[in-house]
DNA sequence: GAGCACTGC
């Protein structure tokens, strides 16, 4: 028995079936991988538009504008002293491009030490990296590069290296003490996302044991204090031996004016498009466009489509017209790109989104934001397992970083829709993602960094002990941590593991489907979509559409049959990764022909804890905790016959509680592939 | 009949 860890998956675990010659794959998988319908997963690469107000000057004269560059030597100095500086600054100070070079200037990669800054996103890391490059007139890839997951654009004169948090957490696992660093820049901490969360726990141990590596936390608000005292690990209470000091640089570059309700609002959907009419008729003057922000794609398109009803109107009498746009994720491409777009001269544009403007995207041009006060958040419920999206208030940090959405080439105003009272009473800001999260893949990385205990782990903002009691308890029911707490090593052969990477590479891709909002288009897609379809579940479907995909590889192939090209060509690319993973493990590739049954078991064993069963009520009921369920209308299974058992990838709550990526099974397999965790009487019951 | 946003040796 054996276990091991690719990039992707965060545990494939294979273990032995009782059958004799017969091995199967185990598998786990995190979380969050198995969301679709996501947007085009490369699409921000080529919509990420910064404005640049002072594109006319030099690059030189730029850089020393910038209100980063007032603090540069108290930053060097604050260095020298400290071991960890929280750097506060909010987005347009010149942080994240400028304080890795005025390291680099003072000799921070002498000795051939690298200056490494995390990002939380592909784009931020390689746009910054270009970014950088440019301004120190050197080739991308050279003294400047950056890496992000099946792209290394690096080489060993690399001196300041941008990277995706992911890369970092990896390269920790070869080299625990980031020996090949001289300082590490944590950018936009503030969003404290599980990765910055899990990074920063293990940077504070390994600043500990490496007192020559510095770390840099920038983040855009108030939870400043909180992260120094974090890494203020000091024995005395003398501030003179402080580990961690704070210095906060002046923000952004324009003021934006604040303005609040002074009642609140029953419809905040009917409230934007007031306000955004409202805005137009009296600042005809002051051209500039209007972001307003909503919680989902439902309040979006309602917004739109109310809005447009004004904009023809407007359009009649008015010297300037308005456009109103729609932006979210899951919006196609080519209509996200509009949005960027310039506007004719008489025409402002209203965009209405979801939070994809808050921080993945920059629109440039916006002189006027509208804040609904609310926004989706993803919510684990540790007691149901359950995945749900809330509509919750968004955070006083949250509210000011969509306010500074307007003044970012000049002054701006910002509309929140709710009163200045009710602002003060929003939490400070969100929770970290790891307080309202499953932790299981948390907790096996941690486990595969060596962390024995993670239940004293020191994390930044401690998780409720109920998640990770009930991670532990998942991890132990599937036999990847043994009674000790400590990763079990299961080896076996496999009867499909060539199979089994592919269902896998497929589950981590968002978007497979095409699926057009309406039409004929829709029908087309699903008539498409239709011919892979099989009873066995989605896992097997996934299954069908690469097999065939493999046999083309065009991407006329993909538009005929309604499949997302870029997103089948990452499954590739993961897929590669994890064969060659395999071979290197001298574990063998094996492909179980037609015996479909055999993928089956080996989906069975892994994802055995999450069964469900057709009640005669006509609905599904989990085997744990008798909870109702019903197939997600984007499953195969929902227009096919119900079948008596289940197993999901996910629950999703929505408007109803949803299972996704649904496998098929027979009852007897659970009892087989998991006695210790169901009884035959269990099954038989009911 | 449904979709906040990201990410990985």
């Amino acid at each position: 028995m054996f276990i091991f860890e690719t990039s992707q998956i965060v545990l494939l675990k294979i273990s032995s079936l009782r059958q004799k010659n017969v091995v199967i794959f185990n598998f786990y998988v995190g979380d969050n991988i198995w969301q679709e319908d996501k947007a085009d997963i490369d699409a921000h690469v080529s919509t990420q538009f910064v404005y640049n107000a002072n594109n006319s000057l030099s690059l030189d004269v730029q850089r020393k504008r910038l209100p980063i560059f007032k603090v540069k030597n108290h930053i060097l100095y604050l260095l020298e002293k400290y071991q960890t500086l929280v750097l506060v600054g909010e987005t347009g100070c010149g942080k994240s491009t400028q304080v890795p070079q005025y390291l680099l200037e003072a000799g921070w990669s002498a000795d051939g030490k690298i200056i490494g800054i995390t990002e939380p996103r592909r784009v931020a890391a390689t746009s910054l990296a270009s970014r950088v490059a440019d301004e120190r007139n050197c080739i991308l890839g050279a003294e400047v590069g950056y890496a992000i997951r099946f792209d290394d654009c690096n080489d060993e004169t690399t001196k300041i290296k941008y990277m995706t948090e992911g890369i970092l957490l990896r390269e920790m696992m070869g080299d625990p003490l980031l020996t090949k660093y001289s300082i590490i820049i944590l950018d936009e901490v503030h969003e404290r996302t599980m990765l910055t969360d899990i990074i920063m726990g293990l940077l504070k141990k390994i600043l500990k044991k490496r007192r020559s590596l510095r770390l840099v936390v920038s983040s855009a608000t108030v939870d400043a204090e909180e992260l120094r005292d974090f890494f203020n690990s000091r024995k005395s209470s003398s501030n003179e031996d402080d580990l961690a000091t704070i210095l906060s640089v002046e923000g952004r570059l324009h003021p934006v004016d604040v303005h609040y309700l002074a009642e609140p609002c029953a419809d905040y959907v009917q409230a934007v498009v007031d306000t955004a009419l409202k805005i137009h008729r009296n600042e005809e003057q002051q051209r500039g466009d209007i972001l307003a922000f909503l919680t989902g794609m439902d309040e979006v398109d309602r917004a739109v489509s109310l809005l447009k009803e004004h904009a023809e109107r407007i359009g009649i009498d008015k010297q300037l017209k308005l456009l109103p746009l729609p932006m979210y994720g899951s919006l196609p491409y080519k209509d996200q790109l509009r949005v960027f777009q310039r506007a004719p001269n008489d025409t402002r544009k209203v965009i209405v989104a979801t939070n994809i403007a808050e921080t993945s995207i920059t629109i440039p041009n916006i002189t006027c934001v509208i804040d609904c006060g609310f926004v989706k958040l993803p919510w684990f419920d540790v007691e149901t397992q359950t995945n749900s999206l809330i509509v919750a208030p968004v955070s006083q940090a949250s509210a000011d970083q969509r306010a500074g959405r307007a003044g970012r080439h000049r002054p701006g105003k910002a509309y929140r829709l709710y009163t200045e009272e009710a602002f003060a009473a929003l939490p400070v800001a969100t929770a970290p993602e790891m307080q309202r999260s499953d932790l299981a893949p948390a907790v096996l990385q941690l486990k595969a960094l060596g962390i024995d205990n993670v239940l004293r782990f020191n994390f930044p903002s401690a998780p409720p002990s109920k998640s990770l009691l009930s991670a532990l308890e998942l991890l132990y029911g599937l036999g990847i941590i043994d009674d000790d707490g400590r990763l079990t090593n299961p080896l076996g052969n496999m009867g499909c593991s060539e199979e089994i990477t592919t269902i896998l590479a497929m589950l981590q891709v968002q978007n497979v489907f095409i699926r057009p909002a309406g039409g004929q288009a829709s029908i087309k897609a699903r008539i498409a979509h239709r011919k892979f379809e099989v009873a066995e579940g989605d896992l097997l479907t996934y299954l069908n559409i690469y097999t065939a995909y493999e046999k083309n590889k065009t991407h006329s192939w993909c538009q005929q049959n309604f499949i997302n090209f870029k997103a089948i060509k990452r499954a590739t690319e993961i897929r590669t990764q994890m064969r060659k993973l395999i071979k290197k493990l001298g574990l063998p590739l094996l492909n179980c022909g037609i015996n479909t049954e055999l993928i089956l078991r080996c989906i069975a064993a892994g994802l055995f804890p999450y069964a469900a069963y057709l009640h005669y009520t006509g609905v599904y009921r989990t085997v744990r905790g008798n909870r109702d369920l019903h197939i997600h209308p984007n499953s195969c299974l929902y227009t096919l016959e119900q079948p008596q058992w289940v197993l999901f990838g996910e629950i999703q709550q929505t408007t109803k509680v949803y299972m996704r990526e649904l496998t098929v099974i027979k009852p007897e397999w659970l009892v087989e592939l998991a006695p210790h965790f169901y009884r035959r009487t269990a099954i038989d019951n009911d």
